[in-house]
DNA sequence: GTTAGGG
DNA sequence: CCCTAAC
């Protein structure tokens, strides 16, 4: 699933989703490629603008054109993390959206955009000006030209993943021919680069399209005499995109950092204003008059204070960031954790575990809930502290007054497995302590996702709304229940659950722990594996990382088992529930954990050897591609380091050598390689 | 983001 | 496997 990479980018740190790069110079730099992919970044900042610029205003409203009409209820979703509620444009009228933001949203916000499933065409946000363009670049107003559009609305288009996947597979060229098609006149022979000061484009989103973008506190309050109106026109440049009656007149234009993509948020607005906010002197745009050029801001401008008090856009895409590729986070997560305590908040929290496999977890049930509610920290579970012994989840329907349907649940606290730990008596209280703490952190970190259940039934359905699935209802509501439940406790650790060429029959998740919003049903329930993990290995089918990709399809719903966390202490073995593991406050630098070992197979040492042999030491990057692009576990700096260790290992006796023995044969092959390739670099460098 | 190298 | 410097 591409879009559960997000990156975390922009000057206010808003999430955009991660878009996978296809193979490029070895470098990697200066690849057109690359330049796609921030044109989609940059759309997606476009996009967290005016989620931004919604959330400052009293009320915001979106007029939406006849072919949206029909899809008016999704097109804009605002939430609150911080506050624990959420907030999203929703239909006033027939022609209107309307956001009425919360008194106190003003913290971290969660701004997504989503567009229905059955929703057939794109979506654009636009603001007049704009609009004017696209009519110029339609020939049908001679008013205004904000220059060429690039090429990156393809990138909303259709289906999520097969674009991105198809857009690795083309040419810019192609791309632009493409985007041809919506703008005939534009962008068949436009370097990407003529495109820097281009105003906003229009944002297309696809069907399936949604971002998600973080948004931080806004410096600028909420002004009462804000109206905005943004338009939700159809994709289709065809359409009649001016459901907008009134010209607006507030250009508000980015600082682009790139060139802009065919992606342009734009604004209608008759009266706008930034609520006096003071940060917006210099750069910020004024609403008052309408005749003057658009003013180029940045988010920088308008939050410069809180921006300084920030880790960097690029530090915190890299917390962020889940990609297993990205090897060199955890660095700037202690980091991270050293020099900005603060930053140990929930969202601090959520990044770590992003890098710790839980991200679906979170996606899945933490992050709509408690672990964003800093109003619920001061009700604290009157039963989460004793002794750990039970977890607090609690439902809770949305006010009545809300104008929203958002469905709005608490989760105090997850709780972990039991765990039986065994450790001789002789034993420290400090390794007592050190192993307990690794056998929590290893199953949270690999082992479980979030199951839902309602009314004692598992919601399964990963694709149907809270809507669809009686989630939203109150009554039904009361009965919802969260449990964790491992992966798969059956695969043994060479086997990787992120290798997408593993898949193992027969392991059907076991809920761990469970526990229900009802008040009255206790903690939860939890079912003791059958089989200790140990003795469920025998059952599990070891597959090469690269064999087998017809597999790949049954295990699509992240439920791919993940066992090797529950291995890691081998002598920690699961027990009905135990402790409570997610206090807010009991976040601890510790709890950046390790990667878990996973020694290379032969298989993989062979696969390994070959690729290097073909392509050389020095291009890891291509060799993870080449040779291990399926197995998400492997990352080029693992390449690398199996190959130093290779080389080393080659070199000594085989009475030093430990692990799996590797056939004489395949290091034979990998001195080989290495002295050709070491010989081959000196030629180069002579 | 990648690569190289020390730990 | 982690971490960092360098690019």
């Amino acid at each position: 699933m591409v879009l559960q990479k997000r990156l975390d980018y922009g000057f206010s740190g808003y999430q955009v989703p991660w878009v996978p790069r296809a193979s490029r110079s070895p470098r990697g730099r200066g690849s057109s490629k690359k330049k796609l992919e921030d044109d989609r970044i940059y759309a997606f900042e476009v996009l967290a603008s005016l989620a931004g610029k919604l959330l400052q205003e009293r009320e915001t409203s979106a007029s939406i054109s006849d072919a949206s009409r029909k899809n008016q209820h999704t097109v804009v979703k605002c939430e609150t993390h911080d506050k624990g509620h959420q907030i999203k444009l929703e239909p006033r009228d027939e022609n209107t959206l309307a956001y009425v933001p919360h008194a106190n949203d003003d913290l971290s916000l969660k701004i997504s955009s989503t567009i229905n499933s059955d929703l057939p065409e794109n979506v654009c946000f636009s603001d007049k000006l704009d609009v004017d363009c696209r009519q110029k670049a339609r020939g049908s107003s001679p008013s205004k030209v904000a220059g060429d559009f690039p090429c990156c609305g393809i990138f909303f288009e259709g289906n999520v993943d097969s674009v991105i996947e198809k857009n690795l597979e083309v040419e810019p060229q192609e791309i632009r021919g493409m985007v041809s098609k919506t703008h005939p006149k534009k962008g068949s022979s436009k370097d990407l680069g003529e495109l820097d000061r281009a105003t906003l484009a229009p944002v297309h989103l696809d069907n399936n399209a949604k971002a998600s973008l973080f948004s931080d506190h806004m410096n600028c309050g909420p002004s009462p005499r804000c109206q905005e109106n943004m338009e939700v026109v159809s994709g289709d440049d065809d359409e009649n995109s001016s459901g907008c009656s009134q010209p607006g007149t507030i250009m508000k234009t980015y600082t682009p950092r790139r060139h802009i993509g065919n992606q342009r948020i734009r604004k209608l607005s008759a009266s706008r204003c930034w609520g006096g906010t003071p940060n917006l002197k210099d750069g910020g745009f004024l609403n008052t008059d309408r005749k003057r050029k658009p003013v180029y801001w940045t988010w920088k401008t308008c939050y410069p204070r809180r921006r300084s008090q920030r880790i960097s856009p690029f530090k915190r895409r890299k917390l962020l960031d889940q990609n297993p590729e990205s090897t060199s986070d955890r660095g700037l997560r202690r980091k991270l954790l050293d020099q900005n305590p603060e930053s140990t908040s929930d969202r601090g929290l959520r990044r770590k575990l992003h890098n710790q496999n839980l991200e679906s977890a979170f996606d899945r049930g933490f992050s709509c809930a408690g672990m964003y509610n800093s109003h619920n920290k001061g009700k604290k579970s009157e039963n989460s502290s004793a002794g750990g012994a039970s977890s607090s989840v609690a439902g809770q329907q949305a006010p009545s007054h809300s104008r929203d349907c958002n469905v709005k649940l608490s989760i105090k606290s997850f709780r972990v497995p039991e765990l039986f730990v065994e450790i001789p008596a002789t034993a420290t209280v400090g390794s007592l302590k050190r192993t307990v703490m690794e056998a929590v952190t290893a199953v949270l970190g690999g082992g479980l996702h979030v199951g839902i259940l309602l009314q004692g039934k598992k919601v399964g359905d990963d694709s149907k709304t809270l809507l669809q699935s009686g989630i939203s209802q109150g009554d039904k509501l009361r009965t919802l229940g969260f449990m964790l439940e491992p992966r798969c406790t059956q695969i043994p650790p060479s086997l990787c659950a992120e290798d997408p060429a593993v898949f193992l029959h027969g392991c059907t998740p076991q809920h761990l722990t469970s526990f229900s919003t009802t008040p009255t049903s206790g903690p939860g329930t939890s079912k003791i594996s059958p089989d200790p993990p140990v003795t469920n290995l025998s059952k599990c089918v070891q597959r090469n990382h690269d064999t087998a990709p017809s597999h790949t399809d049954i295990s699509t719903d992240k439920t791919i088992p993940e066992s090797r966390a529950l291995l890691a202490v081998p002598s920690v073995s699961l027990k009905p529930l135990a402790m409570v593991p997610f206090h807010q406050k009991s976040r601890r630098p510790e709890f950046v954990q390790r990667r878990i070992r996973r020694p290379f197979s032969v298989s993989e040492v062979e696969a390994l050897v070959q690729a290097v042999e073909n392509l050389g030491t020095g291009r890891w990057r291509d060799v993870k591609l080449c040779a291990f692009d399926g197995a998400k576990h492997r990352t080029y700096v693992d390449l690398k380091d199996k190959w130093k260790t290779l080389v080393h290992t080659a070199k000594i006796s085989p009475q030093q050598r430990r692990g799996e023995p590797v056939p004489q044969e395949l290091l034979d092959r990998v001195l080989a390689a290495h002295a050709y390739w070491s010989q081959q670099q000196v030629k180069v460098e002579v």
